[in-house]
DNA sequence: TTATTATATCATCCCATGCTGATGTAATGA
DNA sequence: TCATTACATCAGCATGGGATGATATAATAA
């Protein structure tokens, strides 16, 4: 099934991708108890503003966050409530096959330094 | 918060790294339906047998899919119907965020061949 | 206006990881 | 046993995309 050109499944893996980085998902994950500012997520996840702000950007292009100006800060938020749903709904499958994702060879280092 | 050394946002990600790839993903929507063989998958996907067998490897390890030996073929399934339950929920914020997703430029070109 | 704070953008590097083709191995049939 | 079917594994290549540092822009303060 194609929309506009690309693959359902194409368009969903992309969304998974979103959530598929260490970086991106202490975004989220910080993102789930309410908004914050690009300087708060910045402090919290330990990241570094660019990578911060190039997260951000991806995360809003992809529709998973969305901003707002306030004064010369600029507050993001979760898009939908979809979006806490999935990471709890994996939060509970992580329980059930942690070894075996911990034991996952493939999907090798951490590359992120938000949470050592 | 550390598990055995590694984060827990770290094998977040990394679970959500095996519904991040179309081809994989295309593989766990196959199985959604009931159990397949590896032959079965590879018809159905239109992916190279290596290339079939290297992804369900990987499920596998990550614990997302179990399989089962059946005569000379090898049968596989979901593991948890929370597996299930995360495409399903994906798929619906996927109708909200679609335009989202297809215009993010972040994450580009399709590699798989699975569905054109 | 000038300075400062807050965020965005861009070029660049480089490594993880997906794909292919070849080969290995297990299960059944002749 | 030998052949065939079904699947797994491995080496090698290519590239997507994450990190960094420098620079640009927007918003307020002085």
């Amino acid at each position: 099934m194609l929309v506009a050109g690309k693959s359902v499944t194409g368009l969903k893996a992309k969304l998974f991708r979103g959530f598929s980085d260490t970086s991106r998902l202490s975004i989220l994950e910080a993102l789930r108890d309410g908004p914050l500012t690009v300087g708060q997520i910045v402090q919290i996840t330990a990241l570094s503003q660019s990578n911060v702000s190039n997260h951000l950007s991806c995360l809003r292009d992809c529709g998973l966050v969305s901003s707002e100006q306030q004064g010369r800060s600029v507050s993001y938020r979760l898009s939908d409530p979809r979006v806490g749903e999935l990471l709890r709904l994996s939060g509970e499958l992580l329980t059930e096959v942690a070894r075996g994702v911990y034991e996952c060879a493939r999907y090798g280092s951490e590359r992120s330094e938000g949470e050592k």
